[in-house]
DNA sequence: GCGACAG
DNA sequence: ATCTTGTCGC
């Protein structure tokens, strides 16, 4: 799987066709479907060292309902691929892949920061992952990339839907008052209803949820101390 | 041509 | 994402 992307790297150039082509196919295999009781999420996220071209991908397994921390890892390599907005799981997807491969526990959902299906191809990080790894996974983004919210929301819980082009393509979650909320969308095998409750169950006193906010911290951490050895 | 644009 | 101190508010 991973091995096909390495040549979307044209000597220095990020070849944006083979990425296209490599997103229809993604796009093509996404299964909206009910997916079983969640009780362990893994989430996910990544730090950069832009000077040193480092990216460090962490997961943190986390158990519903007490949100205890189950088992973690991370995995730093070099940035192969710039930030391009639609194209950001070609960036930071193989970190996550690696890190997630040094799991020892297992778990029944992959949380990532970033969209699933609110993409302009159907195609976020958290679809990405999910196809690839053929499991459930949703995402959740602090910023809308495409789509437009369907009403306002203002208390704890309240959601809107999140529309594109006449589709229903996630949702907008109020996960604490006087906070900016985020964007939930479906990666793979899940319901938006589910994933945003899923979303809800692992909130705390944070905008974040639970398994994400944990995942963002590893990285730092793991970033900072990457930088000093 | 003019904005918009996950991390 | 990241660079960054103090500061406003619950």
């Amino acid at each position: 799987m991973l091995s096909a992307w390495s040549n979307i790297i044209n000597g220095n150039s990020f070849d944006l066709n083979k990425a296209r082509e490599i997103q229809s196919q993604i796009t093509g295999s996404v299964k909206i479907e009910k997916c079983p009781p969640v009780k362990r999420i893994a989430g996910a996220d990544a730090a950069y060292d832009i000077d040193k071209r480092v990216v460090v991908g962490a997961v943190v397994v986390t158990e519903l309902p007490n949100l205890n921390i189950i088992d973690s890892a991370y995995a730093a390599e070099n940035i192969a691929i710039p930030y391009i907005p639609g194209y950001l799981a070609f960036r930071e997807l193989p970190a996550i892949i690696h890190a997630l491969n040094k799991l020892n526990a297992a778990f029944d959902l992959l949380m990532c920061d970033g969209h699933g299906i609110a993409h302009p191809r159907r195609c976020g990080i958290a679809t990405h992952l999910g196809v690839m790894l053929n499991i459930p996974s949703i995402g959740v983004a602090k910023k809308r990339l495409i789509g437009s919210q369907l009403k306002n929301i203002s208390r704890k819980g309240d959601r809107a839907e999140l529309e594109d082009h006449g589709e229903i393509v996630g949702a907008v979650v109020c996960t604490r008052e006087g906070v900016k909320p985020v964007f939930v969308s479906v990666g793979n095998k899940i319901t938006l209803n589910q994933a945003v409750e899923v979303v809800m169950q692992s909130v705390t006193r944070y905008r974040f949820p639970e398994p994400i906010r944990q995942a963002h911290i590893l990285a730092g951490r793991q970033l900072r101390l990457h930088r000093k050895n």
